[in-house]
DNA sequence: AATGAAATGTTATGACATTACGCTATCGCG
DNA sequence: CGCGATAGCGTAATGTCATAACATTTCATT
């Protein structure tokens, strides 16, 4: 399958479909990392009946970095700064709280290296990377 | 019906109750991150028939630092090595073969400083740290 | 023995995610 | 044009993961 350019990584922001659309606009509106029942029962409304519609929208937001998947949490929330998608890509970390739904999203090179360096001297190859502090915020943490 | 001359758990000799050691004898003997429901297959034969049964033995194992639940994979695995439990805990990273399902338990200094430092300037209270990484391990690597 | 905490057993349900199938629209190309 | 390939959509059914609620048992301690 010979190709000349094939440096698609992620797409820009450009040709959402409806349904992509009306879930990235859902998230974005949300102060909290919603699951994707929770989209669903926002977007009823909108003509959208089966939980698949979400996931499939999800998908595609997901591969085009314009939101994220919170392993812990199995829920999902846009992201917060359209950062460098398409290089090297850092591992990208979140801190979430557990009292208010707050998501902090962060990179840390040395982090990143750090994790690197462990795959690269045990001859793994890592596909993805799962980095999620659960916790309090500091708003909450001052509330208590 | 106690006997006085108790098998011994190797390691921490910890007082787990029957349920607690037929599910970790079951992580044990594994070769890969189970689930729930594939330890409750596992252990019929031995009178579990509920999920719950499982989660609760889970529960303990995990709270002793016995076990790891992996969030990327909605899985169990026993622990590797009985790491000091006690005192400061390191963050603890799974290395995960998405081929073969082999995990590598690992904990990185650095890494942990790293996030203790980000959540310190944030404000952040961490409470647990999840670190997945995701990929493909040396023999699949090889093997393909 | 009485008591209370922890563990257990069981049923039912809730929460998250995918498979399977069929339909429609669009695009590239012989 | 007609054909195949690709992508998205709609719906139903099902599969997978996890907990609520309640009754009962076990066991160390009083």
């Amino acid at each position: 399958m010979p190709h000349s350019h094939d440096d698609h990584q992620h797409e820009r922001p450009r040709d959402l479909t409806r349904n992509q659309d009306l879930v990235l606009k859902t998230l974005n509106h949300a102060d909290a990392p919603l699951s994707a029942y929770d989209i669903l029962d926002r977007l009823r409304d909108d003509g959208l009946r089966a939980p698949l519609q979400v996931y499939r929208a999800l998908d595609k937001l997901i591969d085009q970095g314009l939101a994220h998947r919170l392993e812990s949490l199995n829920a999902f929330v846009c992201c917060a700064h359209a950062h460098a998608h398409g290089h090297g890509h850092a591992a990208t970390g979140f801190a979430i709280c557990g009292k208010c739904g707050r998501v902090d999203e962060f990179s840390d090179e040395v982090v990143t290296d750090r994790l690197e360096a462990w795959a690269s001297t045990h001859g793994f190859t890592p596909e993805r990377t799962v980095i999620e502090l659960r916790g309090v915020c500091e708003t909450c943490g001052k509330a208590s």
